[in-house]
DNA sequence: CCAATTCTGGAATGGTGAGTCCAAAACAGC
DNA sequence: GCTGTTTTGGACTCACCATTCCAGAATTGG
């Protein structure tokens, strides 16, 4: 063996996440990125390749926190408006991983099939949670199902994008009263 | 006088926003511009003084829009659900220009200051839209005025980055009827 | 302590970006 | 048709960007 990296990968990773959270991937440059993660150029290419490659790294992680995230809400033992409704509380907040992924979403899904596809996969892990959680209550028809998953998704799409760029507490709280409604 | 322009400014102006709707602000090059508005870069220049002054045109462009889109939505005889329900089918759509102010509002509103207060602002001004249909309805109180105006702005983003990052009629179908719903 | 291997900092490279400039061209009014 | 004004095309600048390269440093196994 040899010489050992000086870095922490994730931890890197989570700079870069913050970085091209804050810029927006474009906008971010190498230099940018080199300093935020405290590493040189050369240490940044090899390990991952180059900006791009950084990005999905990125992506990666933000999606398996999203996951993590998503069976943690499926593992609780409570019912599912209030899982829900502490789900969206935690959304509701500009640092979210959901908010990561959907920012960029917005500005290279058109662009970029990689993003685009892990943003779509993400969408419907998360569709795929709340029909779960529904399923879950066993009180609701597979029609009802879907219909209302879909729903949620909806709401938490809105969330995560007014968290950015329109955080206003009253409006979130709105929005998500009116969601948990397809719960009653 | 002298030498008139030799290209129409709205239509240049209308396609700029086409270029960076597909591609993003930051990723949308001069030379992408001027051959796609048809214009060489001094006028480019001369016109709009630069780059982030013919975003700006754009973004006022789409504003105008959206705010004629909400006048006639008010200016309408028939009762709110109907004008708010065939206002989401139209904004259900790729071009949609509220799809434009949102997606440059997720790329730049962390970092401009001038995009973000446009984009606020035509939320707010949604909003405003959707609080005078409901008080037209005579049915509602102030309290839930406000309640009901924030979930349909909330729906309005939902369908507009759905519409983007991840389109499906059933999914967006779903959120439209869901949103209705506040005027039962 | 030596050799092999891998990492690191920083300089170098090539390309592309935004923005400028100027000479030529096109028009309006006289 | 001439003059003054404004637009236009395209060459030009200069900075910055992503990426590469290399010489030196660090670490492990022997």
């Amino acid at each position: 063996m040899a010489r050992p990296l000086e870095f922490d990968r994730c931890q890197a990773v989570e700079a870069a996440k913050a970085v091209f959270h804050r810029a927006g991937y474009e906008a971010a440059s190498i230099d940018d990125l080199t300093q935020a993660l405290g590493i040189s150029r050369a240490s940044l290419y090899n390990t991952f390749g180059d900006k791009h490659g950084l990005l999905m790294a990125t992506l990666d992680s933000a999606c398996d926190q999203g996951q993590q995230m998503r069976e943690d809400a499926c593992g609780r033992r409570c019912g599912a408006k209030k899982v829900i409704r502490e789900l969206f509380e935690k959304l509701a907040n500009p640092e979210a991983e959901g908010c990561y992924v959907l920012t960029l979403g917005a500005e290279l899904s058109t662009s970029d099939p990689e993003v685009q596809a892990r943003v779509k996969k993400s969408l419907e892990q998360s569709r795929g949670m709340f029909a779960e959680l529904l399923l879950r209550e066993g009180r609701f028809k597979a029609k009802e199902i879907e219909e209302k998953s879909g729903v949620l998704l909806g709401a938490m799409v809105s969330i995560l994008t007014l968290t950015r760029v329109h955080p206003d507490r009253k409006l979130l709280e709105s929005v998500i009263e009116q969601a948990l409604r397809v719960l009653d």
